[in-house]
DNA sequence: TAATATAGTTAGCCTGGGCTAACTTTTCAA
DNA sequence: TTGAAAAGTTAGCCCAGGCTAACTATATTA
């Protein structure tokens, strides 16, 4: 109950189930494995540790479920992601594949106060939208020869 | 020496050797252990397994070195970490040891299309110089109280 | 130069997070 | 309704990367 701080394999594993939960209602064991490309023993052990630290209602051959806790928790995973992915995506002009798995990455490793002040940029300069996002398109473009 | 993945742990001690290096001339197990805060073993550990991956020259109780490759690989995990602690500084405008910590992790999970984009995008940010940068921080900051 | 303080290593342990193989439970279709 | 397939678990293994305690090597200095 007072375990602040998350690995990001479970942070991973929470965001999954927390998608899957959205998707399809429920979260099966077998999905979570191969979302994460891992094997079903591993989802089992990982299980085992988010119910320990009380952030998945889980029992063996049970249903997989959230508690409050880690719906809030899998929530922040999932806009952090969000956010990094948009601002990739949005502003840096990268391709979504490319954004959509540097974001899973970078998700774990941004803080909330890095992520909310990126959040209000991706804001601001869609709001704005004074010409800078294709301005550095081009500019970007005119330079990328540069680029190894 | 084929071994091309390295660790974000390898990494780091890649890194702090290659800054002690820079800032000494010579890297200490000491100072190593210092800077990262782990125990000595960990830092002897971590320099068996970069002998092993040829990017350090380690000999028990001897200089420690960087190899060629170690070297490189030092440097760009440390353009990495100036182009993304400069993205949070002059664009974010996030104070400086927060940006410092935050990209120290970033680092290690950006791969080269992403940071050099940033980089560009940067780049790009700073010879403008439209007032965007300013504007943002106003905007920003007017809208502070909505972030938790 | 000998004694001690500092630096570095080794041995042995622990945890997280993977894996496979084999077993058990559940589901579904004949 | 029962038996095979699919899903899930368990046991046992491995590795990375931490740690401490105890040892060894090096440096310092009285």
């Amino acid at each position: 109950m007072k375990n602040k701080k998350i690995s990001a394999s479970l942070e991973d594993y929470l965001e999954v189930i927390f998608n899957l939960a959205d998707e399809f209602g429920v979260a099966r064991s077998k999905d979570i494995s191969e979302r994460l490309d891992v094997s079903r023993a591993s989802v089992t052990g990982a299980l085992r540790l988010l119910k320990k630290k009380g952030l998945v209602n889980y029992e063996p051959y049970g249903y997989i479920t959230l508690t409050e806790n880690g719906a809030k928790t899998a929530a922040e995973v999932a806009k952090k992601h969000n956010i990094i992915e948009s601002f990739f995506v949005n502003i840096l002009d990268i391709d979504e594949e490319t954004a959509q798995e540097a974001a899973c990455k970078a998700e774990h490793a941004l803080g909330n106060d890095v992520v909310s002040r990126l959040m209000c940029f991706v804001e601001y300069m869609n709001q704005q939208d004074c010409g800078v996002a294709e301005d550095f398109r081009r500019y970007c473009n005119s330079n990328r020869k540069k680029v190894k």
